[in-house]
DNA sequence: CTAGGGTTAG
């Protein structure tokens, strides 16, 4: 090799530590000119630089120019497919690998094609991959069966991870946090920290792992928990992810107060600007009901991406504020952040949540047209719940019928609650026996099923939806709410009440009652199926946990101050009328996050105008 | 010249 070429490497590394999209098309262009594009290092110097910048198209293009294409230069290709935005592309460069250029795949490759089950949690392609692995020459390969690891916990399988996680001969860090992330995420607590404990040296990577792991899996308590000591053990925060996982795990958990403090710490450590903290403060504040907050943390957030943009639509479109939403919308669009899919689901639910038939027919087609984003199935499930709630019903069958996809339960189940909203029985029939058809999880689904077999009357079907959900093991998950007053977070369960406040909260709730009746409420007492009189009925309503909780924090909250409360399912339509009343009779703002949406109550009407 | 771990939104 001469001292040009040798210079020439020089001039590349340095290059690829710091270049631009056109520092690289030159590098190409003279390479080409001098005739040394086809030397191997040259030719992935340049492909692994235009893969940097995302410039897939042109990677492509002087792949396809090379007429000898080396195992190592095939492994750069493939990498980049697998960590861009369409792994799936590797699959199909895969096969061309072995078939037209006949090589067979090597450790590198094998990492890369593990990478790529994980990222499309495939575990079929990645049991696959594994098998090729044992059988291969490379068997013993640390690095691979890291990425196995990996892939596996990915995909949910932690048994299998551990498995191969046992055999690896050298761990070292990667590999320890590969194993602890996969068992947090699966949310298998005491296994995450079986393994935490035993690992010899825990760095800033480990504790995030495990603690996005618990919080990815809903174990925001424990996830919580992890980070007060990690505090304590005093492990320097100078790294923003395991921050806003932490911020993370309170907008699960709609702890409002914990995540003041969380932002609290964020300016103190000097991330008050910081992207991914910022994101996740904005979530926060969302779902803890205070959209207030949320606007401004979204306008601290200085270099927004389409994550920022599409937490604060989503945001502004759970809280029933359409407009707002579509002008957000336009202001990305003018900041030249492009959407991305979830900003379109985010779109049409705000449409959906406020009845714009029309402006959901447009954002479909524009994000088809104008974006080149293929709709998913969650898409079409949105345009479908915004058609069927609005009331177009056949239309929205025709969509189910047409639309390139399988629907799922929870297709079939957004409209089955719309005939039912609606009161179409001989269709909601129909849709019941498709949505029976298909065994679904969730059990709210089963809900509906019996109530719509119980509305037409056919009984067979609700005994029927009865010995599944037994069969099955599906239980009815119990409906709760919380508040937080202060630094205390007090839960309601349907009909109990704490002790010592028990007497003032049913007296309240009565008071209440008879206030509500002389402005001429009526109990909706037909939504309680048991057999029970009209007082029972009542007073099953009046002890629905929404209600509780809204009362205790009545008695017990700061006078004048907003009333958040949280609830894990939807609320019922007869809880939805009381709190309006309420907040008209007692002159408070009640804020109400359920499964699906905000409800802001004030003055005696909601903030979805009654359509949710 | 190529491979593996923690990253906010639905």
């Amino acid at each position: 090799m001469s001292a040009d070429h040798h210079r020439l490497i020089v001039l590349f590394r340095s290059a690829r530590r710091c270049s631009t999209p056109s520092a690289v098309h030159q590098l190409h262009a003279h390479l080409s000119k001098l005739g040394l594009l086809l030397w191997p290092p040259f030719s992935t110097f340049v492909l692994e630089a235009y893969c940097k910048f995302n410039l897939l198209r042109l990677a492509h293009h002087l792949f396809d120019e090379l007429p000898h294409r080396d195992p190592v230069i095939w492994s750069s290709l493939l990498s980049a497919h697998s960590h861009s935005d369409h792994p799936r592309r590797v699959l199909p460069l895969f096969r061309s690998m072995i078939l037209q250029d006949a090589i067979l795949p090597d450790n590198f490759v094998l990492a890369t094609v593990v990478k790529t089950s994980a990222r499309l949690c495939s575990i079929r392609l990645g049991k696959q991959a594994h098998a090729y692995f044992l059988t291969s020459p490379y068997s013993g390969d640390d690095v691979v069966k890291c990425a196995i690891v990996d892939m596996y916990s990915k995909c949910r399988a932690p048994g299998d991870a551990r498995k191969v996680f046992d055999t690896i001969t050298h761990r070292n860090r990667v590999s320890w946090t590969a194993m602890i992330s996969g068992y947090a995420s699966s949310g298998c607590y005491s296994d995450a920290i079986e393994v935490f404990g035993a690992m010899p040296e825990k760095d800033v990577f480990t504790w995030t792992a495990l603690i996005s792991g618990l919080v990815q899996s809903g174990d925001s308590f424990h996830a919580l928990k992890l980070f007060v000591d990690m505090r304590r053990e005093g492990v320097s925060l100078d790294d923003a992810f395991v921050l806003s996982s932490a911020v993370g795990a309170a907008s699960d958990s709609a702890a409002l107060e914990l995540g003041r403090q969380l932002h609290c710490l964020t300016l103190v450590l000097g991330y008050e600007s910081c992207m991914i903290i910022g994101n996740a403060l904005v979530d926060m504040y969302a779902k803890c009901s205070d959209i207030y907050s949320a606007r401004i943390a979204f306008e601290r957030v200085t270099v927004r991406d389409v994550v920022s943009w599409t937490t604060m639509v989503l945001g502004e479109a759970q809280h029933g504020k359409a407009e707002m939403a579509f002008s957000l919308f336009d202001q990305m669009v003018i900041a030249g952040v492009r959407p991305n899919e979830v900003t379109f689901v985010a779109l049409l639910y705000a449409c959906s949540h406020a009845g714009l038939v029309q402006r959901g027919r447009n954002f479909f087609d524009s994000m088809v047209r104008e974006h080149g984003i293929t709709p998913s199935l969650q898409h079409y499930t949105c345009l479908l719940d915004l058609l069927s709630r609005s009331g177009h019903l056949s239309e929205a069958e025709e969509l189910i019928k047409s639309m390139p996809y399988e629907p799922d339960e929870a297709t079939w189940g957004a409209l089955l609650s719309a005939c039912k909203k609606h009161g179409n029985v001989q269709m909601s029939l129909r849709v019941a026996n498709h949505l029976l058809s298909l065994k679904p999880k969730d059990p709210s689904m089963y809900i509906l099923l019996s109530n719509t077999y119980a509305v037409a009357g056919d009984w067979a079907n609700v005994t029927n939806v009865r010995r599944l959900m037994v069969d099955n093991e599906i239980k009815k998950e119990p409906g709760y709410s919380w508040i937080e007053l202060g630094k205390e977070s007090c839960m309601f369960v349907a009909g109990e009440t704490p002790h010592e406040m028990r007497i003032q909260i049913v007296s309240l709730l009565e008071e209440l009652m008879i206030e509500m009746k002389k402005r001429g409420y009526v109990p909706e007492t037909n939504s309680v199926m048991h057999d029970l009189d009209e007082h029972e009925k009542e007073q099953q309503l009046m002890m629905h946990s929404e209600r509780l909780a809204v009362a205790f924090g009545l008695l017990r909250g700061v006078p004048g101050t907003a009333i958040r409360v949280v609830k894990n399912l939807r609320v019922c339509d007869d809880c939805h009328t009381v709190l309006k009343m309420i907040s008209s009779i007692a002159s408070r703002e009640i804020v109400v996050r359920d499964a699906t949406r905000f409800h802001h109550f004030s003055y005696g009407s909601c903030s979805c105008g009654d359509f949710w």
